[in-house]
DNA sequence: GGTGTAAGTTCATTATCTGAACTGACCGTC
DNA sequence: GACGGTCAGTTCAGATAATGAACTTACACC
């Protein structure tokens, strides 16, 4: 199978990768949530290379992650924001720094998390939302599994 | 930058970049939490090419996510599972899955998550570990922002 | 006029991926 | 005992994508 036609499989997992599976997406949104909004900041950031640059953030705001917005008319300034469809990815990037910060050995910068309404410094912790309990891998279980055992 | 050098940046995101930032990678590790264990099964799961699954299992084996394990002497047989640390993802793609459904346009088969301490059908939510109420992308800041500013 | 910023595009070279075939060691069966 | 099937890869030519660097356009400041 090629990696352009990922979005055709019926998985929320492959869903998701046909939109942000691919490294440099991933620090550019990372960017975004910190702030950047300008393409030199991004390529300066991520240091990807201008055309991929280019090419990611044309792919995100196709599927309606980022938004690009024209904010000078002369010469011509844009300024890329995650519309509510990427703030919504900010739980993803989370758990991801979470696992790195926890499960790998080389030590990252810390981030520091805060939570405003209550003031603490926090680790993300994932919970059900019917019981408020902690749910991991051991507690999950799926009514369908998403892909049919493969015949045989 | 070169892709191969990614995990030289000192931020946990791309840390984790460096370990499972790539669509096929993310899709092997969906397949081994639902039970996969053998090459031909990945490989007709994710319908990567053969190589490239190779050379992702091998990587995985090589940051300590899955174990290579012989099951079977005459012929070699061996089995992939995920270590500690590969379960330890359950949190980010479950979240994946989560956006996916919620935001992406496209249907996906739906999962049927259940929580087997409560029995609930459930959707994943990230809370605080200090007082346990949801977090988001509006209730969280950073100590120390993980990029400094990059000079002017 | 010179320097700087911004948002890209273009291009030759390099790297990576794809699909398909091939290997080798077995097993079941007709 | 020849034929097909499973399993875990490897190999390789051709296609696709990424890289770094330079280039472009359009202005602003001094």
């Amino acid at each position: 199978m090629r990696w352009s036609e990922i979005d055709t499989i019926p998985c929320p997992v492959a869903q998701a990768m046909s939109v942000i599976g691919d490294a440099w997406t991933i620090l550019i949104i990372r960017d975004a949530m910190r702030g950047t909004t300008k393409f030199d900041d991004f390529q300066r950031s991520t240091r990807a290379s201008r055309a991929v640059v280019a090419e990611r953030l044309a792919r995100l705001v196709d599927h309606g992650v980022m938004e690009r917005k024209q904010y000078e008319a002369h010469p011509p300034r844009y300024a890329y924001t995650l519309t509510p469809r990427g703030r919504a990815l900010q739980p993803v990037l989370m758990m991801m720094a979470h696992w790195s910060e926890t499960q790998l050995p080389k030590p990252t910068r810390s981030t520091g998390r805060r939570h405003t309404t209550c003031g603490h410094k926090f680790t993300p912790v994932v919970t059900c939302s019917e019981c408020g309990e902690a749910v991991g891998p051991e507690t999950v279980t799926y009514d369908r599994p998403r892909a049919a055992p493969e015949k045989t």
